[in-house]
DNA sequence: AATGAATGAGACTTCATTCAT
DNA sequence: TATGAATGAAGTCTCATTCAT
């Protein structure tokens, strides 16, 4: 955003540096061997470190995965937090397509990274864990689209804002899945099935 | 059931026993110590075998997990395979929210078995592999209730009976893990909306 | 050689079948597998009969091959068997690279089990006992020859029959392994130095 | 020998000593308990590292004791390596069999290590490639010797020296073995007898 | 003569992490 | 800030063989 960087010493540039090498050796070992199979000792050889320099910047394994991992969930967080502020039904309707529709297409830009990251949830607590917060995150964002749809007369105003964004939400993150694992690369009939389920049923 | 067995010699009928011996202290074993911590040493110890009779019956740690966890989605795949031939839309609802009810109550039931299958299936891809034909089973079954809704006028023709069962699967699979894993005990506010919104937004 | 058989009882004759089909069934497996890899079950699935039954003919795995060792080894023997009576060093020079010529062949058809016999020497040391057995025998019947022709003013008396009938064989031996284990298909060079240098050497 | 070393950090200098402290350590674990029954557990316990510690060094078992067996063989090697240019058959024969005495005294010398190799050789691939590597060094050496002979007018210049020097090399290298194995300490009827008639027969 | 259910010893190896330099 | 030598826990699975039937 602003000149960064600029006011820091050599040495804080250079630990900077050394960092990110570790991040881009990190991703692309990753990627190559999946989580699992994955070893420090691949990625400080990359990334031409000694062994403890990769816990002087990260205390595990684990960490700079979730670096990584966080650095990708952003990406489909903008998606999330695109403005939603609709008119009418139909408007919604348009505007809610075209969210899943960039959140699966997101999917299948990053489908190796996510393998990778399926795999991680399962063997990692720690990334298990970071993952159950970047959802809430997601719920939280879509909890407050319906409440503003229910409060525009657009949307059933008796549903539970919570659950029904919380059950949206786990519909598509599910279909993300399957789309990274399957090597799914056909959306739109997902895309169209999942958005005219949810509206027609949330909205009025 | 009936009267199986009764045609097995003597030496099959203790063979039988020796493996239900093992597959009791498996259960056991991995209810007490999740699916990693549990040692085939440990659930042979318990059924009092010897440590090859274990790999007499079954593969390995993960094959015997398995017919463990096939036992308890039988549970759960008998809920999915409620008739399920509704007359009108109201009828449908009632008939979709008790399944869906069966069906949470039921994780609840099996709350800690459940667990370890979750964790389970995170560790071993054969576990894994196991959970994916569970959900495709339960999946088709859906669609085929879908297809009947729409052949006979209550459902939109036009979305796709299969798409639409998998969105709905995907929600009461992910409902299910979220109560087994943080210990929910009261589910209405789901099943309401849930079926709220499935009815909702699949019946004319 | 007789008719044997013959006078055996039915249930003796079976008990020989099944002992057979038990033997056919090891050459193949052995074949296959080579030694270590080859396992018992392996073996009494495809002779079509019971753990035990193995164990009623063979004493054990080791004895099992050895038998059929000794099947092998005879058809090589039969060569060092061959009459021996020379009558000058040049008819003695042709006797003795017709055997290694004989010898070597026999080795480049029996080429598959003799590898599996060089796996087993390495690992049975009731094989590889079995095998230095065979070897004094080769070597007794060598010096036998080498004693011949001493006696009968051929050859040089005053070398040690025994210690050069030994030295002959293990360079016969040694290239027999590895024509076997190299593949080795062209002999001639091979026949005819051994040969000259051992008929010059021992002979006058 | 020459004061290497010199230049090495103190970390690299106790990283040397660890090493050399596992090889002494497999030495004696292996002269006590044969190759198969010697464990790197044993190993390491000797000398006081940890079990990571040896495969830092080391892939596996195989890999020291091939490290082990590579140092004795240099030994055996320095005698094929004695310079060989005799002027005449009387002094090639001295010459051989005097190199023919040293290496069959060694292998008196080296009796342990070498039942060890024998053992290992059987059992581990490794050490069998590694063997016959060894083997290969011996011939060409020898085959060095023999076309010295030839083309100085003192041997056959008919024979084919590389077959020739592997059986020669091939007669040695059994009766080491026999040597070895049978605890055999009188050598000196093997070295005239092998000498006289490899001599007789190659030397003109 | 034939069967087959049961047994159990045990060695390997990996790799994330530490901490003295 | 960077290094890299050292650590060590821990759990799998095989397969020849036995012996009661």
């Amino acid at each position: 955003m602003k000149q960064k960087d600029s006011h820091l010493s050599n040495r804080q540039k250079q630990a900077l540096q050394t960092r990110q090498r570790l991040l881009d050796a990190g991703l692309a070992v990753f990627l190559e061997n999946g989580f699992q199979k994955a070893t420090i000792s691949q990625i400080i050889k990359k990334a031409k470190t000694g062994y403890g320099t990769a816990y002087v910047y990260f205390q595990n394994k684990d960490e700079l995965f979730i670096e990584l991992m966080e650095d990708v969930m952003n990406r489909f967080y903008e998606v999330a937090e695109l403005s939603f502020e609709p008119k009418s039904k139909s408007e919604a309707y348009e505007m809610i397509e075209h969210q899943v529709r960039l959140f699966l297409k997101l999917a299948i830009q990053e489908r190796e990274i996510m393998k990778v990251v399926k795999e991680a949830i399962g063997l990692s607590v720690a990334v298990n864990d970071k993952w159950l917060e970047i959802r809430e995150k997601f719920i939280k964002r879509i909890t407050v689209d319906v409440r503003y749809s229910q409060q525009n007369g657009l949307a059933k105003p008796t549903l539970n804002a919570a659950v029904i964004a919380r059950a949206w939400y786990y519909a598509n993150e599910m279909f993300m899945w399957e789309i990274v694992e399957k090597d799914i690369t056909s959306i739109e009939d997902i895309v169209s099935n999942l958005t005219k389920m949810y509206t027609g049923g949330l909205y009025l």
